[in-house]
DNA sequence: TATGGAGTATACCGAACGGTATACAAAATG
DNA sequence: CATTTTGTATACCGTTCGGTATACTCCATA
């Protein structure tokens, strides 16, 4: 594997474990097996080195999304299918997946924050206009798609904290379940 | 406002503002009008400041959840009455929520992590507590206990999260809301 | 009034932080 | 073959990190 590769990997695995703050960027260089102006050359800074991380790994989500997130006028179909892509996603990058969680929820002015939240953005407007869609065809979601993006980005990754946490496996069973669970609640 | 109780809450603020990582003692002390000695006099060092902001807030939180978290065989007040709680809670100390969903969501290695695992995990028992009771009066509620306790305490922090980033208001509606979400969906 | 604990500040510690000036080797390019 | 570009390492920069040895003031108590 290529030096940039490589430390993109290790920095990655370093970030998901402990920490953006907490991991030093001597720590990488001696991981990956380069020196620090290495990963200067590279990316220029420890903060260049985690939009990289972001932008390779999130690229990749929104060109699943691309084809996947499209709303077919079915519901329950569409949802599906975003599920299935965040699943998929979610345990082919386990690592980034949960690091992407961390800075989510980190503190509002703490760099990892600022650094992802237009891929937060991005997220929150596909679901937002899938909603916006789905509204036309049923009347009783007018007017709700904020927090109807909001309410099934949080189950999904409710969902995918809990494989990251071991308790469950995201098979096709949990696609369905998880969807159910959004359209129809916990009963029946 | 004693020097204890005012580094306390100038921690809690730069954390919850900027991450435990990122910030450092020396500022906490600017900031509380102190010296470092005093912080270290009073908690030992870091991690014993974090621990005791954790401590202390979440003992509030058991509190108020021992006496509305009790079944009492109606499944849909039961869950309003922890939602209630968990709502007020999040608006009468919301920078010290905001921060304890980014420990939540840290690192598993990270010390912000491992610093409130126990309170995680209890939060976790006391609902499925909850949920392994309803399951004795509701025979389809058998066996999801912990799946149904990790998604009704995501449903809460998805809603107090929309709270956070300004976007609702925690009212008695929102109470109804989430609660009917987590039991019937998005439909109806 | 003497004694001791509680609380605080000054000034410092070694280590680690993010980042870089410089040199040099290999490879591509004229 | 000469020259530039690309990539890498050594050795260093100033700053900040978490933490502490020491001394001092104040106040309660004997």
């Amino acid at each position: 594997m290529e030096n940039q590769e490589k430390i993109s990997q290790i920095g990655l695995d370093l970030f998901a474990e402990r920490g953006y703050d907490a991991v030093g960027v001597q720590e990488i260089a001696e991981n990956a097996g380069i020196t620090k102006p290495t990963m200067y050359y590279y990316f220029g800074s420890k903060e260049g080195l985690l939009e990289s991380i972001l932008e390779k790994h999130f690229s990749v989500l929104f060109d699943d999304l691309e084809t996947s997130a499209v709303y077919h006028r079915d519901v329950k179909s569409t949802l599906e299918a975003i599920s299935r892509t965040y699943f998929s996603f979610a345990e082919q990058h386990l690592a980034f997946y949960r690091f992407q969680l961390a800075c989510w929820f980190a503190p509002p002015q703490s760099t990892a924050f600022k650094a992802i939240l237009p891929y937060l953005q991005k997220q929150q407007t596909l679901a937002e206009s899938i909603f916006q869609q789905a509204a036309q065809d049923h009347g009783n979601m007018i007017g709700r798609h904020q927090r109807y993006a909001v309410s099934f980005l949080g189950i999904i990754n409710t969902y995918i904290g809990m494989k990251i946490r071991s308790q469950i496996e995201l098979d096709e069973t949990i696609v369905s379940t998880a969807v159910h669970q959004f359209m129809h609640g916990i009963f029946s």
